[in-house]
DNA sequence: TATGATTGGTCAACATAGCTGACATAATTG
DNA sequence: CAATTATGTCAGCTATGTTGACCAATCATA
């Protein structure tokens, strides 16, 4: 990238989707328009990168102790969310083929997490839910994750937890935002 | 989990981490320490699971054009960052193992995107800088991340960028949070 | 009711990107 | 000189994604 290499002090800013024509004064206002430096978005990159590494490590770490991966846990934890899905259902909000997933569900039935049931409607659906021994897991997962959101919300506060979901919403896929839009009652968006 | 499966309208919390151990009132006041329940944890982790797929879909497109992946694109970033950056402070960044990392970054040197360079000080080191070519990929690839965040910044507005990265630092691993700390000087924590 | 679409599953083969373990070379450091 | 460090390599394994080709059961409808 070229003006990642301009000489020193420069404050080189992304060429598009400004808001308001109005360009930023000065610097280190709280609520400036001065967060659209080249280094400001780079910041944010890189926090969701190693955010998104630490907040899956610890449950990274349990799950290898049973034999278990990440893609294990996306199924435990989706389906402890929605009991009764079916799996395109699951499908869909996981975005990968059925053989990819079969690969990993059907280990979870097998090894008892997860038991389907036939739909009553449609018979052809296979609804999912966690057994006792899957709901033990995904609880121990959960709690995990949550403890870990628990003390970064309670250490920023309310209005800076308000800014987070604001901005993640916003770095969605349209699909995506709109179908979550629904799925939280009271959500900023 | 056990207390996911409360009756209706029940509103469980989590049990650790209280900074103040005043109780949350009411409902929907922005402020209020009404951001602790489990349906709000819950909420976090998915927006991280949902966002950063979304965050990274751009670019493992356009990667996959090249036939590069996302572990490409990581070298590519960060030497991009730091030119200059030695073997071992890049494994220290990712944490990977040198194995892993030298089959990706064999491949970039081949096909020309990054350089090395031995060290002056110490010719043990390769310094690792991108090429002409590696700069050129580097930019689009970052121009589309930084696009997506020049966006939900600008939608959002100060303040709540404010609290995503508030939020976001807390996330990460107290060892990550300090390293990240040295490297942004007006960083907000 | 016959046909076509949907839901779910399977087999086979492949790619990416992580891992461990065992070595090797060159340069630095004590 | 000996130990440590920085880097690289070979070999093999695992997890998790992908295509493509099928198949069976069920549902929806012309």
């Amino acid at each position: 990238m070229s003006p990642e290499n301009t000489p020193t002090g420069n404050v080189p800013r992304v060429k598009s989707a400004s808001i308001s024509g109005s360009a930023p004064q000065s610097s280190s206002g709280p609520l400036k328009g001065l967060y659209l430096r080249k280094q400001d978005l780079r910041r944010g990159i890189e926090l969701m990168f190693f955010a998104y590494r630490d907040f899956t490590g610890e449950a990274d770490q349990m799950l290898s102790n049973l034999d278990l991966g990440r893609a294990h846990h996306r199924v435990i934890y989706f389906v402890g969310r929605q009991p009764g899905m079916s799996v395109s259902d699951l499908l869909a909000i996981l975005k990968i083929t059925k053989q990819s997933l079969s690969r990993v569900l059907s280990h979870l039935i097998n090894t008892g997490y997860i038991q389907q049931t036939q739909g009553a409607r449609d018979k052809r659906q296979r609804l999912l839910s966690l057994t006792k021994k899957g709901e033990a897991l995904e609880a121990k997962l959960t709690d995990l994750q949550c403890r870990r959101f628990a003390a970064a919300y309670s250490a920023r506060g309310g209005a800076a937890v308000d800014g987070f979901v604001k901005v993640l919403s916003s770095l969605l896929d349209d699909e995506i935002r709109s179908a979550l839009r629904q799925q939280y009652p009271d959500h900023i968006d």
